[in-house]
DNA sequence: ATCTATTTTTAGATTTGTCTAAATTTAATT
DNA sequence: AATTAAATTTAGACAAATCTAAAAATAGAT
């Protein structure tokens, strides 16, 4: 398995193909920026492999043994961002592209051990879950925060949108995951909210309340 | 600098390129286990980099800017041998295959905060010294078992080789880095040693001897 | 149902790192 | 100094992963 199928294999997961959907080759081009007709290439060659059902001019999905490596390269890159986070005391704009690296890193008994360091974790910096050693696969079943109602609060789990500027902005807004937040009011105009975290209170744009999950407590 | 460039300058390095010694495109082909031809072309190339000299049928030697490269690659290497056996209880025949992928993760960052995560170690599992960040290298003054005199002793700082069947056969016979060895006797017939180790007497054979560096301390 | 715009694939080229086999250079021997 | 053996390089090929440009298939609109 190399370096670049693997990294297919994770954006067709990514993208929704693990569940028998097919995946165009367009989106996949997109999303990994390099050019539809390298998608193809590899398509037929992960194809070839029984890792994807591919069919011309379809799309492409994952067969069972893809989504199994699929998700352990997904596990693998999860431990690695909660290890740099943890033990090392990266931020959590700073995981990401560290851990595209590790999570190629071929060692079974590695990222057990890492595992185990960890304690185990179940979700990563960005509240997403890792999936187990045997491919299981926990969903995360919160709320965005611009979908819940004035008066509900919750507490932060996770973010939609884990580039490097919105993480940052989280950041220095001192939003963090284990927050609660509550919402104290609704904006008609621009969909704005008027929240309550730790004791402060502030207003944030709905692009920001529509890419932060919570876990509603009430 | 590409993965491949990264080993061709820690091999040359490793057979003496770092001293102005010319390398001869056999014996860097025979230690990466590929073909001289190879080797050449990836001389030209390091050559047209600036990484080592390179003159036609005479060999390559590594530059200041090669042997920089080149310890930062092996800084790398032994600090992630450290962190899998202090931290992740690896054997010291475990290390060395997953050492050699993680040396190739490329963030400066990651590197400093193992480093210091292990409390900046002077020497890996093996005993060999970890250069540090700005290239220096504290070469090892020890003696071999087999060269040091009847009645003297020393600590057991590395080893000389590091094959897996080697460090397999320490570990067997509770031979390991920190113990202290007495020399009792030494048999004219074959060079074995008779020996004295954390109390117990054992015979040696001189191919071990020959492999094992001790720090004499009389 | 046909036409057109878009998507997707094919064909051929490129880069990196490798190989084999042939040619060349060096070194060793007489 | 000539010859031979060994080491080294060159030339040409190949596989992986990518690209561009042209061809083919699909889907949407009338």
């Amino acid at each position: 398995m190399t370096r670049s199928e693997e990294n297919y294999l994770k954006t067709i997961f990514h993208l929704g193909g693990g569940d028998a959907k097919s995946i165009t080759t367009n989106a996949i081009a997109e999303q990994m920026e390099t050019k539809p007709s390298s998608v193809t290439d590899m398509a037929k060659k992960l194809s070839e492999k029984g890792l994807v059902d591919y069919v011309r001019y379809q799309g492409v999905s994952l067969t069972d043994a893809g989504v199994k490596t699929a998700l352990s390269i997904i596990r693998k890159h999860r431990l690695w961002e909660v290890f740099l986070v943890k033990k090392l005391d990266f931020t959590w704009d700073e995981v990401h592209e560290v851990a595209e690296q590790l999570e190629h890193i071929k060692s079974e008994k590695l990222i057990d051990k890492i595992d185990e360091l960890l304690d185990f974790p179940k979700y990563d910096p960005h509240g997403d879950p890792i999936p187990t050693k045997d491919g299981k696969f926990q969903e995360r079943d919160e709320k965005l925060l611009s979908e819940i109602p004035i008066n509900s609060q919750g507490v932060c789990v996770g973010v939609k949108d884990s580039s490097v500027p919105f993480l940052k902005f989280l950041d220095k807004n001192k939003i963090a995951l284990g927050n609660t937040i509550k919402v104290l009011d609704k904006e008609d105009f621009d969909n704005s909210l008027r929240i309550q975290m730790e004791g402060k209170e502030m207003r944030i744009s709905h692009q920001i309340a529509a890419n932060l999950y919570v876990k509603k407590n009430n």
